[in-house]
Order: C-alpha cells, then sequence, then structure tokens
DNA sequence: CTATATTGTTACCCATGAGTAACTTAAACT
DNA sequence: AGTTTAAGTTACTCATGGGTAACAATATAG
C-alpha cells in the first residue's frame, strides 16, 4: 500500500554475510538502525505534539520520551521544525501511495473515490498523519512552507481529478469537483482529531457513515 | 439573528440627556466605549492569530495592530488565553443564536438543517468565529479547558438532536446522527480556513454545493 | 477648577525553551 | 591491538515574549 519511513523498505542486501559470522549484534546496518531511531523519534513527537500541541511540546519532552537528551535529536533532526517536515514527508509518500493505488485500475470515478475515502480513514488513524494534518500551516521557514503548500495542492488536485473523472464518466452527478474535494478532505482530515481506534466507534461504522453522506446524502426521498 | 460583542445592543437609554446639554463628545457612556474597545482589540487579535497563529503573535503585535502599548492591553484582557476566551464568548452566542432561530420555527428536521447549514456558512466567515474555530483547543488553563469542551459538546447535541428529529419525523433518512453531525462540523468548520469572501467563489456557490452533497450526496443514480 | 477614577506609558523582570560547544562513551573496521 | 566515527552527555548562551510596577496623561464629576 504505501511505504515506510526513509529508505529501509528491504533490509540492505548484507552483502558481507559470506565473509565471515561475527556479525550477530549488527544485524541491521549502521544506516538502517539510524533511519529506524529518526523513525522512532518522529513517533514520540508527533504522539506528543498531537497531545500537548506543538508549541506546548518542548524538545526536551521529545528527548524524555525517547529517553535521550535534547542534543541528542540534533543528530537525526535539524530543528524543531524538521520533525514537521520530516512528517509531512511521510504523509506525503503515503496519501501519494494510496492515490496511486486507487488510480492504477480504470474504476469509474465514483468507484475509484469510494477506495480513496476508505483507504484514506485507514491513514488517518496514524500519528504521524494526524500529526501533519493537525500542523501543516505552522511551517515558518518561507522555502518549507511554499513545498507544503505545493504538496497539499497537488494531492487536493489529484482528487478534485477523480471526481472530475466521475462527472464526466456519469459516475457522479454533476458538481464542483474543487469545492467537493476540498469539503469532502476537512472533514475526512477532521476525523484525525477525534476519532480513537479503542473508542466504541469502529472503523467499518465510520467509513459506512462517511460513504452515507457522501454518496446519497442524508435527504429522504420518499 | 446572533448579537455582537458584551452587552451594547442598543446604547444605554442616556437617561441624562434632559438634564443638561453639556454631554456632546460623551454620546457613548464609559462602560459602552470600554466594550467597543474591547470588541476591536478581539478583532486586532483575531486577525493576527488568524494570519500567524496565536503563538507566533505576541501581546505586542496585537497592541501595535490596535495602536497602544502592551500593558494597555491588561486593561481590557486578563491575560493571552482570556483573549481566546472572550472570542468564544462571542463564537458562542452566535451560534447558539443562530440555532435559536432554527428551531424555533417547527420545521421538519431536513428544513432546519438546511437553514443551520445556510446560516452556519455566514456565521464562518467573521474573523473572531474563524479564530475561535481554529484556536479551539489551545486552551491549557484546565478550567477554560473544561468549559471550551463542554460549550463544543452542547452546540453539537444541538446539531445532532436536530438530525434525530429529520431521521424521527421522516425527512432524512436513517443515519448515525453524532456522526454525521460531526463530519458536517468538521467540513463546515473547515471552510473557514480557506473561504475569502473577496475570492471568486461566491457565497451561493458555496452553500449550494454543501447542500448538495449533504442532501443529495453525489453519486449519480440514473 | 480641583479631585478622582480611567487609560495609557516607559522600563523593567524572569521563565521558558531553542540551539550550540566541548567533552565522553560506545561501537566498527581494518 | 588502536584509531576513527557514530552517538550521546553536561553545561552553557541567548532571544523571545508574557506579565508587572511605577509613573504620566487625560477625562469625568462635584
Amino acid at each position: 500500500m504505501g511505504n515506510n519511513i526513509g529508505g529501509i523498505n528491504r533490509i540492505g542486501k548484507t552483502h558481507n554475510m559470506i565473509k565471515k559470522v561475527k556479525l550477530l549484534k549488527p544485524a541491521l546496518g549502521r544506516e538502517e538502525k539510524r533511519q529506524l531511531k529518526l523513525d522512532a523519534i518522529l513517533r514520540h513527537a508527533a504522539a506528543a505534539f498531537m497531545e500537548k500541541g506543538y508549541y506546548k511540546t518542548s524538545l526536551d519532552d521529545i528527548a524524555r520520551l525517547h529517553k535521550v537528551t535534547k542534543p541528542t535529536l540534533y543528530y537525526y533532526i535539524r530543528n524543531k521544525e524538521d520533525i514537521l517536515i520530516k512528517c509531512e514527508a511521510v504523509a506525503s509518500q503515503r496519501i501519494n501511495g494510496l492515490l496511486d493505488d486507487v488510480t492504477a485500475l480504470d474504476d469509474n470515478g465514483f468507484a475509484q473515490l469510494k477506495k480513496f475515502i476508505e483507504g484514506y480513514v485507514e491513514i488517518v488513524t496514524d500519528d504521524i498523519i494526524r500529526c501533519h494534518i493537525r500542523h501543516r500551516g505552522q511551517r515558518e521557514d518561507p522555502a518549507a512552507r511554499e513545498a507544503s503548500l505545493k504538496m497539499h495542492r497537488e494531492i487536493e488536485h489529484r482528487v478534485r481529478e477523480i471526481i472530475g473523472r466521475g462527472v464526466a464518466d456519469g459516475s457522479l452527478r454533476p458538481c464542483n469537483p474543487t469545492i467537493i474535494a476540498i469539503l469532502l478532505f476537512d472533514a475526512l482530515n477532521g476525523i484525525s482529531a477525534w476519532y480513537r481506534e479503542e473508542g466504541d466507534l469502529n472503523h467499518e461504522e465510520l467509513v459506512a457513515q462517511v460513504l452515507l453522506i457522501v454518496t446519497e446524502g442524508v435527504k429522504n426521498k420518499e
């Protein structure tokens, strides 16, 4: 479906395993370990940001969660904002991955939209993604800010295209794809702020209700 | 429809006008003037918060916008957080006022929901309300936090009731009113983050699209 | 026209928290 | 071995910004 953090999709081949069997502890190359730790830091940070908010969370807080001291973090991140940027990269990959999957088959627009919604509700559960959704917009470095906006527009554009395709192929009724895409995103992103997997509301019911309102609307016809 | 800030709905009677005509400058009582200034400060603060965010906006920034110095603000507000609390009070009054209006007549649930949506899209344009929507959740004083949650739940509950009523009277199709209410709010609140009155998208089109998706859904039936 | 509350100012305090420098420990690689 | 590089630590600096004290001006009332 998506992919994981940096570049550790499969563990790096270990071409030296034949040479000598003295590598029992390493097992993971240093680069891989580094990526794993970065991922852990990101998760800790994201969890803290979701609980207390970006500004009320200090780097010391994050370091404490990770059981290291603050300066150590700087070995993995450039600065505080860089955490958000790295979360965004993860989010971008996951969401675009979903969109790739959804648009791969040549279903009609409605079917694709349905698949996207189902997948997105899944994605929106992840702490790193929730963190990104909540804090996208905090970027203060102008360049990072611009990059963030661009990636956001790109994703919105792809959903808009799905809707537009649906209108064209007749599977969706005539509507303004731009506005509908934005409204849909607002509702779906909102979910990330309140939905708890541990709660009594299960995934299926949630997805069903989203699909109900999006596809049929709530007005009774008879 | 709603009402304005503190308690200045009509200018306070001026029962002393007969006594002597030496009151030409005052015209507004001191209490009224104070409320007017508080309102202005709130608007300046809200505008700044919407542009730069709560934490990136200093009290000096707000003071500068209002053309006074920081300590002066403390004559009108208790502290920085108090600004958010006061914005919330305004928002609460406006939204509950709308709900009062909407539920006053005994239309069916669908008609009431429609009216609410139309009114809410209007409300969500105001800077103070936008500010509240964006920053509800930042409250750090536990008491204020609790009060905020309570008022939020109350409003959500009233909308849920409208939907429940609609399901009961048959004007809305069977659905989970709790989830639908939340999704609806997410979408509507989202509007406050991107919609600009000066933009090329006019109110009517926006409302029409929201109603389209909420009432009919986007799936084509034929 | 003075007395008094209301607004506002200048000049400060001080907690917080991001980021850095310099040093120590642990691991890896011939 | 023993040297290099990665990983982490303690102990700082330093800007920012919320909040306050003490003082100055202005208006309202008697």
